[in-house]
DNA sequence: TTTGTATATTTGTCAAACAAATAGATAAAT
DNA sequence: ATTTATCTATTTGTTTGACAAATATACAAA
């Protein structure tokens, strides 16, 4: 029989110094806007060197958690991510499953199709003229002669504008994921023309159902729209 | 009226080498397993010294980007982070928006509601022995006699079960945040025994229904359950 | 054929120093 | 008296050079 050794695994210094200031951060043992200890000190009591240390907290710096200055006042302080960086973060760990063939078309857009449709309903019933108006906007956009670089990106920000009509943060977070990963497949048909021309008449009957507060008409809006991207999809995938 | 300037910001070295290995990983450019050059190699040729190569690499391993080892066949290689590395990530994203205060309760409860719901009904018209043993495995747990802590990571678990259970692994990434996100309010109330009393007998009308594929009473139980949680939650916030 | 050993290679770590930014104190000029 | 310039101390940013530790490869010995 094989008997199983225990991983042994020693990690490096700069990874568990690294890992015991971040738990401290997130449990709240350091706070935010709370001074580290000079790169010097930290290396005196952990017992390392300095470039070790900053290698710890160059881990902490890549996860936003820690930010420096030099100078007299300066040093390394606790920092409190940006919602914007750690959707940023979620968007960037979303699009590396969807490279790495962890999503599968058809999980991507089933997942966008029910996710959407419950955005939907709530941002009907939370109907606002500010969000209204912005998705109009992108749709007038969409219509012009724009880049297929422009018309990928007015695409985003019309369907994260309905997103953010739900008013609700926490769908606000996790649609970013599932609207970055469609995107690929967005990429592949929006250069051509007449796909271009098809995408932004569903766009606009998804904008004037809820304008209107027709929840039927603008899920069959999102349906038809994400039928054609699926049949789009396919078709390019045979051709 | 005030000027404002460009942020003009000077970017550490390391930061701006980091940023450029990254993208030459996410479009591609660097492909899974490849070999970076040697990290005196990578000090040549971006015209510094090794530390500060060396602090360029931590941030992208503190990624999941890279890994490296020692050795004649060693060196630093481009990694393709595991899903369950990514799910991580997104989980501590959603902790901290939770922690600083971005997500409110309402909009987490709100959130958890629609989506979870949105998964009953995938996982009932996917109905599955295995996962449905699973689910039945969590509840008699937290019917035994478990300390606070098995009991919080059974609840993660039976929910998680749940959403495993639609077969699509797109909302299971996503539901991972919105689980975590309300475990700091399951913590608060699990250590009264009235309340998980209560709350594991939600989750056997929510396994029961499932199996029996009623839609209608899995919804009530996961409504009551999410009530329940509020109204408790609500409760502790005056008391 | 197997086992041990040397060797080269590469990351991990350390030590000491200088460069650059910057806050605060001090001195100079108006 | 107030502004401006300069100095100084502090802290991160970066360099250099070295040694330690791991490990694949080749080679020698049993």
């Amino acid at each position: 029989m094989a008997i199983h050794y225990e991983p042994l695994e020693t990690q490096s210094l700069a990874k568990q110094i690294a890992d015991k200031i971040r738990s401290a951060i997130l449990d709240g043992r350091l706070k935010v806007d709370e001074r580290l200890p000079t790169e010097e000190e930290l290396a005196v009591k952990f017992a390392v060197s300095r470039p070790t240390i900053r290698e710890a907290l160059k881990r902490l710096a890549a996860q936003n958690l820690v930010r420096s200055r030099r100078g007299p006042a300066g040093g390394t302080f606790i920092k409190r991510p940006t919602p914007d960086e750690l959707r940023r973060s979620v968007a960037t760990s979303a699009t590396l499953m969807v490279t790495f063939g962890e999503f599968d078309v058809d999980a991507i857009t089933e997942a966008r199709r029910e996710m959407e449709r419950l955005c939907l309903r709530l941002a009907i019933s939370r109907r606002n003229e500010d969000y209204l108006k912005r998705m109009a906007t992108e749709v007038e956009l969409q219509r012009s002669d724009i880049s297929d670089e422009e018309f990928c990106a007015s695409d985003i920000r019309f369907h994260q504008t309905l997103v953010d009509a739900t008013a609700n943060p926490v769908l606000q977070f996790n649609m970013v994921s599932v609207i970055e990963a469609l995107q690929p497949l967005m990429n592949m048909i929006a250069n051509r023309f007449r796909e271009r021309e098809a995408i932004v008449e569903y766009h606009y009957a998804l904008y004037r159902a809820i304008k209107d507060e027709d929840l039927e008409a603008a899920e069959k809006a999102l349906d038809d729209l994400i039928d054609y991207l699926c049949v789009q999809y396919h078709s390019a995938q045979r051709g």
